[in-house]
DNA sequence: TTCGTCATGTAATGGGTTACATGATTAC
DNA sequence: GTAATCATGTAACCCATTACATGACGAA
């Protein structure tokens, strides 16, 4: 799941794995989900769908009853190639942490994900923010005081909003390690 | 200040209007500032600086000042129209939120920038959060509890995530205001 | 009758990432 | 002697954004 496109085919195929859906219903799903920012266009949308067709994950089928006699919709269901591929990203797991994208993506289908991987992709995360902390607490105390207040004082500032950011999402991710160690 | 090019020649404008430096120094300085996450690859950095040399914003002296027998070091300076674009920049407002990186790019130059502009960009900044966490709290309330567990218990815990998130950005913002309202 | 939404696409442009290419120097 | 850093680039690939194109329906 290195590509976005990658990842765009793991979420449409975690979608379509909950029952077929066409095209312009996938991307309101996908704003429901991840938000209007980051807004899925239909120019990536619709190509990534003939590419999933064509290799064969998907099926489609053209269904009317949209209405009277408005145009008619594709829809999209998983084959079981697709479903065998949607699994296997779910099942595997690995020791690189995933960037801020990827997780959230990963993360908004956890409910078919086992729960070791879920724990193994938390845990990958939280290593790669504790780091990513501790950079930029040596950033801060590398320029402490030395620098003359105009340029650094923002810098400052800034350097503690990211810290503070990271520290709490870390807190984020503690806890929820947490509750997966507690249920099931 | 739409476009990546854009943003990146401000930001090299702003390094260069405190001296003159050469290409792989201004990479470490845009790594020291923004971080070692989305680091600045040669290949987007050095025909930025070729465009912005054809464009006479900048001037190159090559130097051997390097070290005994080193590869020379092509020294870039600002000229006088690179010095009026960048304040062009610094001094005109706009009430256009800026997204996330061009915030960061922006504040990161808030020395050079005037008091009114810089609560200007605050603030549009803010209003701009303060719609998301909206819209991410009506997203919350939208189906609570209506769904089953499986799928949108992550979904609502990452939810609760990014909504903290942006309310702790939103906080930092007013606190940033509240310190220009009451300095120079 | 005009705007927003439904519904599916293509084409052009811009630009980021990765790999490739070279070569000297310093530290281990 | 081997890796890392210094130092500057080019080329190919991938892909995202934007604009373009079409057409029907429902609401104000």
């Amino acid at each position: 799941m290195r590509s976005r496109a990658e990842s765009l085919e793991f979420a449409l195929l975690g979608l379509l794995t909950q029952g077929p859906l066409h095209g312009y219903e996938l991307r309101k799903r996908m704003i429901a989900i991840y938000g209007p920012f980051r807004a899925l266009s239909f120019s990536v949308l619709y190509p990534q769908l003939h590419r999933m067709l064509e290799a064969g994950l998907i099926e489609e089928s053209v269904s009317d009853t949209g209405g009277i006699s408005r145009r008619s919709r594709i829809v999209y269901a998983v084959t079981t190639d697709g479903k065998k591929r949607f699994d296997e990203i779910t099942h595997t797991s690995s020791s690189e942490a995933l960037d801020d994208e990827n997780f959230e993506v990963r993360f908004a289908f956890f409910g078919p994900t086992p729960r070791g991987n879920r724990i193994a992709i938390l845990e990958n995360r939280l290593v790669k923010l504790v780091e990513r902390a501790s950079l930029i607490r040596s950033a801060m105390s590398a320029n402490a005081g030395q620098l003359p207040d105009g340029i650094d004082k923002y810098l400052h500032e800034w350097r503690r909003h990211s810290l503070d950011s990271v520290e709490r999402e870390i807190a984020w991710l503690e806890e929820m390690i947490n509750i997966e160690g507690k249920s099931s």
